[in-house]
DNA sequence: CTTTATGATACGCAATGCGTAATGCTAAAC
DNA sequence: GTTTAGCATTACGCATTGCGTATCATAAAG
């Protein structure tokens, strides 16, 4: 079953349409690549490729930016971490969390996990710290705390067209073969 | 306590310096900031940076692109996935699971998950067939699976210069508060 | 039909990306 | 101390790009 492609509708007040979704994906493949190379793939003027892209950072939508493997960019300890806090903590808990510098991401859930995040770290000796003194320290609600080490990153992938559906239509150059680094 | 900086060291055939991690930070911010723009702030040629940027993104070290939330660029269904498998079947199966086109990442992890990864989705319908259908056809040895669905992200990072612990440095623009969507 | 708003296009100039050649730096060999 | 080799940085010129502004096309509202 090819997964199925996301429905036009309006996210944060802007409707993303088929041209966004090719711009998106086009730069997910080559955030620098220049916006009259994507123009002329697209058929439609420079100015416009320009003026859509501002619009979808401006909104926050999208970002482009420099990703990589943590891992081989020295950091030697990354763990997913999935915290259990009472529900009325829930959002101010995962809000504060997100302060942290050493954390890189944080989602909330529901389930046997209410909070999932991920911190980095140089060191075992951090990744404890972090985990038994400077969370418990601010958060003291945390009921209960697991670890999930992440020893190795196989895909880690910012390839929008197969996302959105792309990868078969006319004129559309192939999917790349993904290896993206984290 | 500060998180600790990488310490400078080889990866992949590479020493990262100062420099190369100045560079990170700057397309970490803004991945299409013009070279020279970097190569003024870092007081280098313009030659140096852009001959920088493509060993570190040649090297597959780093990569410059679109990054974005899932859920706001319509994927409602976002979830990520533990499984237990027999230890001779986690590598094998890690980069099997890599294929999925709806599989946006995959970690190799120890203790009570084997493989970590995340899946995205537009319906609980195609998350559910995902799991309960597509995997166990091709990976009959999973002899777990847990589902954490992620119903909101509030930070999903790129500032590396938060991580190389270059913020405090003198000369070198502050930490912008940068949400950055997922 | 006219007005208004929104987005696409055309266009020109300043700024950037990039290839190439020259220069500087470091360490090893003599 | 000098020479040599290897490598990273710099200088420089030209083709290309980014960007601001004005113009045009389309559709909705009056």
């Amino acid at each position: 079953m090819p997964i199925a492609k996301p429905e036009e509708r309006d996210v944060n007040g802007i409707n993303l349409d088929a041209l966004d979704k090719r711009i998106i994906a086009a730069l997910s493949r080559n955030g620098r690549q220049p916006y009259r190379e994507i123009a002329r793939d697209l058929k439609v003027s420079e100015a416009t490729v320009r003026q859509r892209v501002s619009r979808l950072t401006d909104s926050g939508l999208i970002r482009i930016a420099a990703v990589g493997n943590f891992i081989a960019l020295g950091f030697d300890v990354v763990a997913l971490i999935h915290l259990k806090v009472p529900p009325a903590y829930v959002d101010d808990y995962a809000r504060r969390i997100a302060e942290y510098a050493s954390v890189r991401f944080v989602s909330i859930s529901f389930g046997s996990a209410d909070i999932i995040l991920q911190s980095l770290h140089t060191t075992m000796h951090s990744l404890h710290n972090f985990i038994r003194n400077e969370m418990p320290a601010q958060l003291p609600h945390i009921t209960s705390v697991e670890v999930f080490p992440q020893v190795e990153t196989l895909k880690s992938s910012w390839t929008w067209e197969t996302w959105f559906g792309l990868e078969q239509e006319a004129g559309f150059p192939p999917a790349s073969p993904i290896d993206d680094p984290e």
